[in-house]
DNA sequence: CTCCGTGCAAAAGGTTTGCACTGGT
DNA sequence: ACCAGTGCAAACCTTTTGCACGGAG
């Protein structure tokens, strides 16, 4: 349900700022839209790549890159060496799990209110923020009780 | 004096780690510990290329890789497709200006206490965080309340 | 019909790896 | 003297660019 709104309005986006809407955009944008695991441009390519025969990675790149610009799509802030694309635009922030490597959203909530006003005090004018966590995820904090529960015995 | 501080505890940790003190790490150390600007590992080369002829790129990225494994550095979280580097490892924040593009270093006291316990209920083990805000620096504030009198004028 | 968008090929940029040698400890 | 660390070259991966063609508006 939600998926279905998130593609109206992001064709909605594309359409108000005259993105034509090409085969290749639809298909890409279908792809990522329902995805939570922030993938690159050659993950995207290679979900895409089955449904659209003859397509090439340029063009992902070049769709990516033009629905980042009318805000259809956010790049991650991260530490790494490749880009990273998360369909998600409302305030949200993430995870980075120290052991697995996986990066993972978190609910605007578990900031708490963070309040940038003594940043504006400043001179600088904050339009909007992104908490990157690290730590250790539920996944793989289980597995490490349970290898610790072997070890004891 | 405090980058004084910085260099002998970086030191140390190597030490403690087991790397040994070769003059490319020490001077590569020593270029970095200063810098505020988050640089990338051709930063690093270009910094550091004069006072060590005869350096490759590759010892660059791989002592950059070994004093971020040992907590030396850190790598940045961000938008961008390559690494850079950060010297500091106190707990601190960026601004990445949307006009110029720079990335700053922001006291952590911006945040005000920010409680991480939600997270430790669901069971995720949070070691640290990191806020990066996106908005206008002050330089790039002033560039445009300025070209906004000269338009009234 | 007009351009914007695409595909292809090539280049540019960033990072990693294998191997032989050198310098710290 | 041993072994970690380095340099060089090459490979590899990611991203960008130029040009010609085709399809969306």
């Amino acid at each position: 349900m939600l998926l279905k709104e998130r593609l109206t309005r992001a064709r909605a986006l594309c359409r108000a700022s005259g993105l034509a809407l090409t085969v290749q955009r639809r298909v890409i944008l279908d792809a990522l839209l329902d995805r939570t695991d922030h993938p690159t441009a050659e993950d995207v390519f290679a979900a895409v790549a089955p449904r659209l025969p003859g397509l090439s990675r340029t063009t992902v790149y070049r769709v990516l890159e033009a629905l980042v610009r009318v805000k259809v799509l956010r790049k991650v802030p991260h530490e790494g060496a490749v880009a990273r694309f998360d369909p998600r635009t409302d305030r949200h922030h993430h995870l980075v799990c120290t052991r697995c490597g996986a990066l993972f959203d978190l609910p605007d909530a578990v900031a708490g209110q963070l309040d940038p006003s003594g940043l504006t005090g400043l001179g600088i004018q904050v339009s909007d923020y992104c908490i990157h966590f690290t730590g250790t995820c539920v996944g793989c904090r289980r597995a490490s009780l349970k290898s610790h529960k072997k070890e004891r015995r």
